[in-house]
DNA sequence: TCAGCATATAGTACAAGTGCTACATTCAAT
DNA sequence: ATTGAATGTAGCACTTGTACTATATGCTGA
């Protein structure tokens, strides 16, 4: 079983304009269970997480670390593309 | 909740030379945890698909569908490669 | 102001995932 | 022939995921 799961699923629907009910009724599950999800307090089944997936058309992967997400703008965002900025 | 889910442990256990227990060694779960998702007596938790992914070194999706996976040599898997085979 | 939406908290109930133990079968190697 | 590995079956205990209900808060728009 199972250590945490760190997801973006708030990022996601943040970045699409839909809340947690609509997210819900998409993927027919209760819209509490998408609270239960983006607080962490646990992670969906793979069933749920494929769906998931599947409704935001992004790899399960994109969604559902074990290790936490680096937050936008930190190095890990940016590999090989420093240079970009940096100037060079 | 949850529909059924495919994968193929089984088919990724058998191209590697690797058996169940030693799967199971290595993503340190009980071996008969192995036993029972690869006959699909229920599906794993996603924690445990992302480490089974991880340590067959593909996507989740490659290995888990809520959908049954073709099976080799069907149309499905040679899509927009059948001339080759048809002769055109 | 009030209505309604989005979110958080809490609690109950049930289903599903996992660990573990024991035993049976089949097969390969000695 | 016996041993040991890989697999299948069965059952019990415990944890986690999901549904659902109720209640509280804050925000937004009529």
């Amino acid at each position: 079983m199972g250590e945490v799961i760190y997801n973006r699923i708030a990022m996601l629907r943040a970045e699409r304009g839909i809340s947690r009910r609509q997210l819900a009724d998409a993927l027919k599950v209760h819209y509490q269970t998408i609270g239960y999800l983006e607080r962490g307090e646990y992670s969906p089944s793979l069933y749920l997480a494929l769906k998931i997936a599947e409704y935001f058309e992004v790899p399960v992967e994109v969604i559902f670390s074990t290790k936490p997400f680096p937050r936008l703008g930190s190095e890990d965002v940016h590999r090989g593309r420093r240079a970009d900025i940096s100037g060079a």
